[in-house]
DNA sequence: TTACGTGCAAATGTTTTGCATAAAA
DNA sequence: TTTTATGCAAAACATTTGCACGTAA
């Protein structure tokens, strides 16, 4: 398991340098957080998860932002955006595969959707790429017996 | 044309008499705009037009802000996230019907889709609400001989 | 050793909020 | 007349940037 995330982190340390980038300890460490982490992370929990990794105190938040936008420049993270709050990050679609997310409104909680409804539809001539999340209710949530949200 | 406009306006007017709220300069100007625009608008956008409507000088932004919060928190106006850059407001589905948006990647222009793919789709247990915007390139720029983006 | 990357602090852009005043009900 | 909304200014966030110093190549 550590093995593979080290793994991948070798992958992506050998792009950076194909692309005549540099590999320093904050580049590594995002890199480390982000094969790590099961759904998107905002920056700030970059930063956080970035601090607890050994050697990672001490990176600036801004390395963490320089670091997000060279990786989604060279298209080896992908940007996210769930509703409101701050962007999110993960590994892109090359990596991690096309896929979508759902959001439980209820209890925040997010899940892969690999299974991309759109597959197969004509989505009419021009358009190169989609952007699709689902919002609703989780199992764990829907099993409760009574909703308490909120007061 | 206008008397349309006038007409959707009076019907939010009673909406938000219904909901407890007063009829305001600045909530009326807002609701002006958000009518007769065609696409989702940026705040500021929104606030440099109310700024043209008859007596519309002077409300300031920050009433724009706690206006489109507010008709969103009514279900009135929805927020629509196109890529990156600040949110857009415009006219909820109940107004404007189900649609998503199409944006060109080349020129930015927004353009409504109203027939949408995922009608008839399973999207699996839970799902409540699905969010979906198409990015590509539109027919007047593909129409064009040569791209010329950026430098 | 030289170019590139980082930390720090300050700036930017967007959105929210506290409070005294002004306007709606 | 009493509650509610507004304008203004300041604060709160999220993100970017300039610059002197550090570090990878």
């Amino acid at each position: 398991m550590a093995t593979a995330v080290l793994g991948e982190v070798e992958r992506f340390r050998g792009l950076l340098a194909t692309a005549g980038y540099a590999w320093t300890r904050p580049r590594g460490a995002v890199l480390h957080v982000l094969v790590a982490a099961p759904t998107p992370l905002k920056v700030e929990e970059v930063h956080d998860r970035v601090a607890r990794w050994p050697g990672g105190r001490g990176i600036n938040l801004s390395s963490v932002y320089r670091t997000v936008n060279l990786l989604h420049g060279l298209r080896l993270v992908r940007r996210v955006q769930l509703g409101d709050g701050p962007q999110r990050y993960e590994l892109a679609e090359d990596f991690r595969g096309h896929h979508h997310h759902f959001v439980c409104e209820a209890c925040g909680r997010i899940e892969d959707v690999h299974q991309c409804p759109l597959e197969g539809t004509d989505l009419g001539a021009g358009v190169r790429s989609h952007y699709l999340e689902l919002f609703g209710i989780c199992h764990a949530c829907a099993g409760e017996t009574e909703g308490h949200v909120g007061v």
